[in-house]
DNA sequence: GTTTAGTTTAACCAAATGGTTAAACCAGAT
DNA sequence: ATCTGGTTTAACCATTTGGTTAAACTAAAC
C-alpha cells in the first residue's frame, strides 16, 4: 500500500464526507463526489465499490465521534449533578468538535432510522444505571422530583438540537451573525447544566 | 373544477406527503408517488408541474402548521411563566396532532437551510419582546438569572428534539415500546415547562 | 348526435445515475 | 530491458429519472 493510494482514498473520503453533510446519501452525486476529490469516477468503486459502501464509512466515522464515552459516565458512581456535567460537557465538546455530526445523524434518521438505532443499540448504550440513580435521588428527596426519562430527554434535546438547527437560530435569532452564534455555543458548555441543575435542585 | 378533479389533486397530495416525509426530496420518486396515489405518473406534471412545485406544496403546508401563533404569544404582556407554558403547550400540541412535521423540517433544514429560513422570516417571527421580557424579570430579581437566548433554545429544544428522534428514544429508551413512547409524549405537555420554570423560579 | 373542455393514459424522450470494463499508466523488482 | 502488481483513465453500459406528447377518454352542453 502506496504512500499514493492513502492519498487517494483519503481524498475520496474527505470530498465525500464534504458532498454527503451538505446533500445526504440520496442527494449526494459520485461524480460531484469525484470532481470534489479531483479524481476520476471509477475511482470511487475501485476504492469503496460502491456508493452505499462508501457513505457507510463516512457515517460511522461520524457516529464514532460521539459514542464511545458517554457509556462510562453512565455506569459511574458519580454524583448526580456531576454526571449531567460530564454528559452535557462531553456531547457538547464532541459537536462542538465536529459541528456536522448532530445535523448528518438527524438527517439519516429520517431516511434509515434502524441504521442509527442499530449502531446506538450495538454501542451499548444504557440509560438505566443513570435512570436509577435518579430515582433514588428523587426519592430520597434530595433533588425536585423529575422523571428520570424526561430528565435524558431535556439533557438530549439541549445538547444536540443548537447544533442541528444552526441555519435557523444565526437567521433568526442571531440576525446572520456567526459570531453571535459561535460565542452563543461556547456559552452553552456552562448554560446548559447550570439550567438543568436548577431545575432540580432543592433550594 | 370537477369534484373528481379534487379526488385526483388530493390523492396525489396525500400521496406525495407520505412520500416525501418517509423519503425527503431527493430519495421521493415521482413514479413511486404515482403508484401510491394510484395514477399515472403524468398527472403528477399535469397537476403540479415538477417534482419541486409538488414538493413546496407538501412542504408549506407542513410549516404553516406550526408558525402562525407563535407570533402572538411573543408579542402578548402575558406573565412571563404564563408564556412559557403557552409556547411549549402550543408547540407540543401542533407536534403530537402532526408528529411528522419536527424530522420533515429538520430533514430539510440541512438539504436547503435558505428555504425555511426564509419561510420563518417571512411569517415575522421577532423574538425580542420575549427576549426584553426575560431580561426584565432578570433585572428585577424576579427570575434566577437565564440569558434569554439559551432559554429560548432551550425551549425549543425540548419541544422539538423528542419528535425528531422518535426512532431513537421508542428503541434505545423505551425498548421498543410505542405505547410507552406516546404516553412520554403526552406527559411532557406539562413535563416540560414545569421542568423549564423550576429552572429560573427563585425559591 | 356533435362539440367542447377537462382529465387521463401509454408511449416516448433526453439526461442523469451508479456502476463496469479494458486498456493505459506507474513504479519497483529482476 | 521486461515483468509484475497496483493505480488510474476514458469509454461504455443498463437502468432510472423527471418530464413531454399526442391520443384517448369523459361528461356536460347544445
Amino acid at each position: 500500500m502506496s504512500n499514493k493510494e492513502i492519498s487517494t482514498e483519503q481524498a475520496i473520503l474527505k470530498a465525500a464526507k464534504n458532498i454527503f453533510i451538505r446533500k445526504g446519501m440520496e442527494g449526494a452525486r459520485m461524480q460531484e463526489i469525484a470532481d470534489e476529490a479531483g479524481i476520476n469516477k471509477a475511482l470511487l468503486h475501485y476504492y469503496f465499490r460502491s456508493k452505499d459502501k462508501l457513505f457507510e464509512a463516512i457515517f460511522t466515522d461520524a457516529i464514532l465521534k460521539i459514542v464511545p464515552n458517554i457509556m462510562e459516565m453512565m455506569k459511574s458512581d458519580l454524583p448526580l449533578f456531576t454526571k449531567i456535567e460530564l454528559f452535557t460537557n462531553n456531547y457538547i465538546d464532541a459537536f462542538t468538535e465536529n459541528p456536522f455530526v448532530p445535523g448528518f445523524i438527524m438527517h439519516e434518521l429520517s431516511r434509515d432510522p434502524s441504521k442509527i438505532v442499530n449502531m446506538v443499540k450495538n454501542a451499548g448504550i444504557n440509560p438505566h444505571p443513570f435512570i436509577d440513580q435518579v430515582k433514588r435521588e428523587t426519592e430520597s428527596g434530595n433533588i425536585i422530583p423529575v422523571d428520570p426519562y424526561h430528565l435524558i430527554v431535556n439533557m438530549l434535546s439541549m445538547c444536540i438540537f443548537p447544533f442541528v438547527a444552526t441555519p435557523i437560530l444565526i437567521n433568526v435569532l442571531f440576525n446572520k451573525n456567526a459570531d453571535s452564534y459561535k460565542e452563543f455555543i461556547l456559552q452553552r458548555r456552562k448554560e446548559v447544566p447550570h439550567f438543568i441543575i436548577n431545575a432540580i435542585k432543592k433550594k
